[in-house]
DNA sequence: CATGAATGAGTGTTCATTCAT
DNA sequence: AATGAATGAACACTCATTCAT
């Protein structure tokens, strides 16, 4: 273990150069579009505040849209491995408990910087993919959970359903909570009251057939 | 009255042509977002969809972003409308009553154009306060519809979390049952999920004291 | 004569409130050069400071260029006007009467609004006619001024140069006096001193051949 | 010395180069006004007769007003460094000569490319600092000249006032000698005219008080 | 590999001018 | 005549991208 890392560090410290110089221009990226807004997002001053030449700019990255891709893969990434050990960490714990760490997780992310998800999400282009492929992770991870507790939660009907309401109750009001908690609701409250509220939801009886 | 209207009618042709022109002009944008994203939503191809000249189009709207501005406003104003409608025509009803009606109004306002909301929210430039005042409203309505019940809804501790729960599961929901619901829930299940959930958490328990 | 003038002004009335118009657009020119520079000059905004529609501009010059050449001739003709009554009323005068009242005519013409005839020279394109036509009526004024008293002028040997000479003294000098004479030398003196700049050199002996 | 040299050569190319665009740029507009005129003098004609892309050419220069006051700058930097020559050359001749060598420097600037002195002054937009510097170092000029010889002046009462009137008097006089003097008036006797008007008017008895 | 000068298609916007009312 | 909404050619300027060094 230590001496393959050795090894792989030792033979390429290209790569991490590399790494580090694709680091600096997404990281240039919101720093501009923190303080000069999206229009002021040009390649140019991308490679300016990276510190790199636009030729360089263009070694690792095809074109403009290709940053942005790689900006909203880094942040993604970033939110689903804290689900991700919510979710493993979790796997045999009660759903209350897996329900919370899962809140938790994805508040942590949002208030690591807050307003920087909202920025990425209202100012940056993305395909529809980049932020699907969130939802649909977030969506999975609530369907693994509600099916490992059908016991607990029999008045589920349609595993589905129920993971798409709670994925999306769950990114909506983290994020919410992140950004926008009314004064009186400190950040621990918002946990429970949402976790809460999801519990409440999935121990609910169900609605009346139509 | 005869005389009021001939009067009207006398200044109205211009003030009506007015408008139409600045709906040609907001709908050529939605075209065009449409068809070949916003990279192509230049001023002067607005303005050939819309089929006015350039000059026009600069008349009605002092400069590109007055034109995305009008448009959310427009887009807002509609959803808003459906919202205002539900909340008064159920000033009375029971909180159930109500939640399904403003659920009915959100889902609606989505259905009639699917898409067009996250098309506009997505890529569409606009200051915080476009979204943020439709958030409010959201906010304010629900507010209002827990305080007047009161009674019904003893579990309810906090006006200003619930409101900020309630809303931001509606908008989520709501939202994301009109464009990416999963297969085997139909509209009206979802519109029904939806309202349950929101009774749920209106219902449950309150978290115990941290 | 006043019967005529009469008619004259019933019959004509359009005719006045056209040359009203004109000067209404002209003086809207100078206002708008004045305070916003010439950038700001396009035949919308003197429409709109004349108090005209745009209509009733071209309706009265055919195009942009056409204002401004009207402008010219006015401002031109203002000043040849002194010019002409001092040539006159100083026909028979001696020479230095006559320099002395034509000096006192150019100075007068520049300082009741300083700076407006170095605005409409630098500032409006003008054919080089409109300005050269001044150039000649002051060469001309002084040719004859001149020629009438070669006997006074012994010295003077070639009456086109000596006119050039002194015609281009007297506008430099005059209007430079107007807009930037040094602190310590008042109006009246810097007439003096232009007059006598001129006799001097009118008096002077003639250079050596060549 | 070889070593400073290399170094010097290594850097100096793309200086070098540099200062060739940017006066191929101010050439080219010299060139467009005078075979179009003003309202051709557009950006991208520039490039396009500079031979240079239109980016390049906003890499010289921030906007187009910043190319017209380059073009100045160039401009009155060439007049005023024949000044400043023969100013030099003849600061312990006679007054007479340095009058001359002035007179002959100025003639010269203006005959170089006649017509280009009106031609930028009446056309090209400029600051009055621009015109205003130049005048002031002229005046300046005079001033040391006239203040270094006072022995010869004794007629001089105020010196500002001298040197404004000669400073008025040799440009306009310069300017009009390029352009359009008489046809019997040679450049040569133009000059010794001029000198000769200068030089009357230095040495005459000042005016009687007022 | 890195650089950054150079490119030029394309953008938002203006404004002289027209013409239906 | 007078109006002013409408027109659209043309402009100043930007910026993603390339490529010679």
């Amino acid at each position: 273990m230590t001496a393959s890392a050795t090894l792989r560090s030792r033979r390429r410290p290209v790569q991490r150069r590399a790494q580090q110089t694709v680091e600096a221009i997404l990281d240039a990226v919101i720093r501009i579009l923190k303080r000069d807004g999206f229009e002021a997002v040009t390649t140019n001053h991308i490679a300016e505040v990276a510190g790199v030449s636009i030729g360089s700019l263009y070694q690792y990255f095809p074109d403009k849209r290709a940053i942005f891709a790689a900006l909203h893969r880094r942040h993604v990434g970033e939110i689903d491995r804290g689900i991700q050990t919510a979710l493993i960490e979790n796997a045999a714990a009660s759903l209350e408990d897996l329900v919370r760490a899962l809140v938790d997780a994805m508040i942590d992310a949002h208030t690591s910087d807050p307003g920087l998800h909202e920025l990425l999400m209202t100012e940056v282009p993305h395909r529809a993919d980049d932020t699907q492929e969130f939802a649909v992770r977030l969506h999975g991870a609530f369907r693994l959970a509600i099916a490992a507790r059908t016991g607990e939660l029999m008045n589920v009907r349609d595993l589905d359903t129920a993971a798409f309401v709670v994925a999306h109750m769950v990114d909506a009001l983290c994020h919410g909570a992140a950004l926008r908690r009314p004064p009186n609701l400190g950040l621990a409250a918002a946990k429970r009251e949402i976790a809460n509220a999801v519990l409440a939801y999935l121990r609910a009886t169900p609605a009346q057939a139509a």
